[in-house]
Parts: C-alpha cells; structure tokens; sequence
DNA sequence: TACATAGAGCGAAACGTTTCACCCATGAAA
DNA sequence: TTTCATGGGTGAAACGTTTCGCTCTATGTA
C-alpha cells in the first residue's frame, strides 16, 4: 500500500541503489535528484525504519525506562530527553516501571526486543541484575538519578549529599537548633540526602532527637504524616528539612492545616523541584535538580558510548570503565526560612 | 553477535518454519518445543522485532503525540495508557509536541516513517491538516482531550461544557451570584468549559461584569495575575471558577498572597486535577476527569480500528464514520465554597 | 594519444523473520 | 484394502532497505 524505494525505481528508471544513495545524502546528478525528488513527492514515499534497521542493524531507538511516569520529575525530565535525543535523529520508547521492580524488568527485556540501541534507565531495583540482559548484549546502558553498584553502568546523578548538606547548613545558619528531618531511605537517592543532612548536624554538634528523624517513602502520604506528629510534638522544632517533591506536598499540606504558620513557626527548606516554590505561601527555599543539563548528560554519554561500541573502540571484553556524572544541585531563594534564637 | 532463528535450527536440527511456529505459537511434538525451548534458553534468543515487523508490517507500536509530555495531566494518562497498552502487547513510542504545531507535525512525520500500527495524538494544532499523511497511509488515529473538525477522526473526550456547566451551579446554588471566570480560549477545552460556564450563569439570569471575565491560556501566569486582579476589584466576586491545573495553581498562589481567605472571603471551584486539591487549604472542590477511563477507552477504539483495517473491514474509501466518547467529570467534594448571602 | 582517476550508477546479496504451498506419516472411516 | 483427513514438518519466497564490488563515462594529466 505505502509506497517503496522499488516504485520510486519504476518511476524514475533509476536504480535501488541509487535511490537510496540518495536517502542517504550520496552524491547525484543534479537532473536525477530532481527526478526522486519528484517521485517521493507524488508518491507521498516514507523510508520504512523497519527495513532499514534490519540492514543497518541500527533502529535509531533509545528505551527510556523510568520508575514512575506520572510525576513531575519523571515528565520534565522525559520532555528534555526527548529533545536532546530528536536532535540527533533518535527516538524514544518510554516504559513506565511504576515503582514495580518485577515490571521494570519486563520493561527491559520488551525493549531489548524492540531492537533499541540504547537505553537510558531510572532504575527502581537496587540490584543491577535486571539489566544483564542488556550488557551481555553490549546495549549501552546509562542510568539516571540512581546510581547501581555495578562496574560497568554509567550514571548521570545529582549530588544530593551535597546539597542536603548545605540545605541544613543553611537552616544552622540562620540559627536553628531543632531541626527536623522529613525523607526516605527506600531510594539510594533518599538515602544520600539524609546522609547529608546527618553528616553537617554532626559537624554541627547538632544532636537531633529521634522523634525529629522522620525516615520513610518519598509519598504525600509520609510528608503528611510525619508533619502532622512533628506539629504535636511538646518541643516542636523550628525548622524542617524536606526531602522530595511528594514529601514537600503532604508537608506543606499538613501544615496549612495546622494553625501554625510559615516561616514564623516552623521554617522549611525543600528539596527537588521547583513548581513547588510557586504553590506554598511563603515562597519555599529549594535545592533545586539541574534536570535540563541532566537529561542532556546522559543523552551525550549514551550516544557517546554508541558510537563507541559501533567503532569497536570498547575494551576487549567489551566494557568501559563506567563514567559516574555529578551534577550539583543549586539551592533557590525563597522566604520560608526564619532567623532563629 | 545476537543469536537468530538460525542458530536456533541449526542447534536443533529444525526447519526455520517450524521454530517460527514456536515463536507464534503453533503446534510442535512435545519434544521438539523442549529442543528449541533449551536452545532459547542457552542462546539467550530474543526475537528481532524489526525482522518480524518487516514482513508482517505491524510494528506493534503506537505513536503517542502529546502537547505537552511535563504536566501532570499528560503524565498521567500516559501512564494509563502505557499500561492498557502493553497489555496488548504494543509499545508506545511517545512524543512531546511541547505546545508547537511544526514540532507537532514533525512527530507524526516521525513516528509515520517508524510505521506505528496507529497513533493516540493530544494535539495542539486546531486544524486537522497535520493528520493528513496519517490518514493517507490508513493509520488510524484516535485524539484525545480534544476534538478536531474532521469526520474521519475518532476521539475520546471529558464533557468539558457539562461539567462546567455543574460547576458553577454549584456555586449558584450557594448563593453565589457575583461569580468570575478564569479560563482559556487558546484550546478547545478552554472554550467548552467556558460555554458551560457562561450557559449556566446565562439560564440563571446572573450577570457577569466584563471585569469578571478573564480569558487567557491555560497557564500559571494568567491564572495568577488575573486572581489579582479580581482581588484589587471594588466590588470584588464572591466566587471564581478556575479553568484548568495551571490556573488554579496561580490562583492559588495570588490568594495565598493576598490578605482573603478562602472560602470565606472567596469561594473556589477548579478543574482538572485530583493531586491539587491536596495542596491546598482549604480543599479545593473539583470537577475531575477521569483520567483512567479516558486512556482505556482511547486504546480500546484504537486497537478496535486496527482490527477492522486489518481484516478489510473498512469501507470502500478506507474510511470510517468517526466516533466521539465523551466521558463525565465528576465533582469531587472540597471545603473551598461557602454559602453566600 | 594514451592513461590514470574520479564520479555516477548499477546488480545482487544480505539482514532475520513469516508464510505459502507442499510433503509425509499416521490413523480413522469406508 | 483403499481413501481421506489431520498433524507435524519443510523449503523457498517475500518484506524494503543498504552495501559491496563492479562498470562506464568524462575529465585531467603526462
């Protein structure tokens, strides 16, 4: 039905290779590229991406696997994916884990199927075993936002040690003592921010009391929770840290509920996104991801590698070393930080 | 490198036509599928989809155009979607259009030449002439959100007038009768909310002072200036409909802001989203889409199209009559409206 | 004039599947 | 015993490209 390079032939007289020299910017006489030009359009001809990946072996596909579609962070992070990767001619296949390490690997093995040429994953297993399949395949894998302790995967990520750091040191900075924390230790990134926050009250010599470490799952649901039994508390804390964008969400949430307002009773500083800031009253004080120039990274490695396995340029066995990208998270003004004693 | 059906014969002894009846599930001795089961296994064979799309020309793919892949509507229901249509067994090869009509009809350009089986598009385009190619070429096409004028194209959609139509009855019978409007007439949906809006207030006989009307795009920006703007009025309203998740959110934000309360001193109703009613205090009262029901419709009548194109079943011109689903929103209850007067 | 060289074009093989038409054995029905 | 259907199996063509190695012509050079 759809029109094929052989129509193009019977109409123009030209051979299949020339034509596809043609489609693949080859040098022709002006006379007969004017006569393809021609053809393909009373044709209405399309090149046929199957064929064509069948002989170059190449499907000009990037599987992009990430852990949960839905949320903000997942859709700006795709939409500068996308661009970055049109720019140079790929697709993206997007599969969505939804937080199900049993459909994560589903996902990879589909896309594997599909021919991808790459993969860019934001993995929710913590056990690179799910992507053997790939790396015995020599698939180019890069991760993003969460690191796997395997050798041979590349990562784009944010320094969340780092910041979370520095977003606590800001909270000392203004004063506070009572400093709270709200974050997860189910995602390796979770775990990092809270290793940041604990590690500057330690330099600090800031002790925090059990009931002020709320460690649970980046949710609404938690963020909510652990608000609302901080608020209760006999010696409320002043100032809270914040760990993620659902976290912030049930937080603030509870609080506006809460008969107590911010940054006068209780200053936040938040980490993740910056949509947020527009929502809460006060403007919220952000450690904010740098997705563009991550989303941009992790294209640049992937084609990076790529090309270097297509140039057999790999290591005999066919590895790299893997390159771990930090990006530094920046912290964004805002006004919910109150001076403090 | 990979291992092919080749291997497979020849580690079995097989003919290539009986493990491709294997792979597509026929009838083997017993014997045989174990032989070409434990040839798969040791291979680690994955079927060469392009291969298999070349000549059966069906990619079992679907191309997914989105206006705008970063908001959590559009998250949302891909998530959905993804979900109705892997279990299908078609991926989803996704592209934002980022609210740009020639990026838009580059995509289905795009995803035309990697010959998906048929395209979902949430289009920003209010001419249907960038869907040409596709219809030429007999892909079906199913819209979602919003309709565009042309009998060929079915489309799965929310009674955008109805419900806010119901909306502000809602409000009307509070007592409301100085009731403004912040919405949109840059997309389709904009405008059907703001008929059903304007309808209802025009059966109830209550005026709507010019000042009251705020009509701009579907974005943060126009939400909050224009809650603004209400607030500097003389005589301010007593109830705003706000007409989509950015608004709201910059409505919000402007309220939170200024020295009103809601819904004591300003009643609220928005539409769109579930998540932002969470945010804020006091919960928002919505007329919610159902999201869900949306994306399994839309896959339904897609996969259904297929079907029919490909058992001939179409008509003469390769054309169907269109279909249009059009989906309730619901109201969900809230705290934001007050009674009035 | 003779000769190398480059540019343009060509035919055919290859990519990894599915599918069509056909074959053979087996067992049931006549 | 013959006939017929059936189930399991096969070889080869087809899908729509790219690419390899070849030929031919025109051009520039010795």
């Amino acid at each position: 039905m759809a029109a094929t390079i052989r129509d193009i032939k019977n109409m123009t007289g030209l051979s299949l290779a020339t034509i596809s020299k043609y489609l693949n910017g080859g040098n022709l006489l002006p006379e007969n590229r004017e006569k393809i030009e021609e053809a393909i359009r009373t044709l209405h001809y399309e090149v046929n991406e199957m064929a064509r990946g069948l002989v170059t072996s190449q499907s000009k596909t990037i599987g992009v696997v990430v852990f949960d579609i839905s949320n903000v962070f997942t859709g700006t992070v795709l939409q500068y994916l996308g661009e970055y990767l049109r720019e140079e001619g790929y697709a993206a296949m997007i599969c969505d884990s939804q937080n199900d390490p049993v459909l994560e690997e589903q996902n990879v093995r589909f896309l594997l199927g599909k021919k991808v040429d790459g993969m860019i994953v934001m993995p929710v297993a913590q056990d690179p075993g799910f992507l053997e399949p790939v790396l015995r395949n020599h698939i180019p894998v890069v991760l993003m936002d969460r690191p796997l302790k395997d050798s041979r995967l590349d990562c784009v990520k944010v320094n969340n040690r780092e910041a979370a750091y520095d977003a606590v040191k800001l909270l000392a900075d203004y004063g506070h003592r009572r400093i709270a924390l709200i974050s997860a230790d189910t995602v390796i990134t979770g775990q990092e921010r809270l290793e940041g926050c604990l590690q500057l009250l330690k330099d600090r010599k800031i002790r925090v009391p059990r009931s002020y470490l709320k460690v649970g799952d980046h949710s609404i649901g938690h963020g909510y929770r652990s608000m609302q039994e901080l608020l209760k508390l006999k010696e409320r804390p002043t100032a809270v840290f914040l760990g993620n964008f659902e976290i912030i969400l049930g937080a603030v949430m509870a609080l506006n509920e809460s008969p107590y307002q911010c940054p006068e009773d209780l200053s936040l500083i938040g980490f993740d996104d910056l949509i947020i800031s527009n929502l809460s009253k006060p403007k919220l004080v952000l450690a904010v991801q740098p997705l563009r120039k991550m989303a941009e990274e992790a294209v640049r490695l992937l084609l990076k590698r790529i090309d270097q396995i297509r140039n057999g340029m790999d290591k005999e066995d066919g590895q790299y070393e893997h390159e771990i990208l930090v990006l530094p998270a920046k912290i964004a003004e805002g006004k919910s930080i109150a001076r403090c004693g």
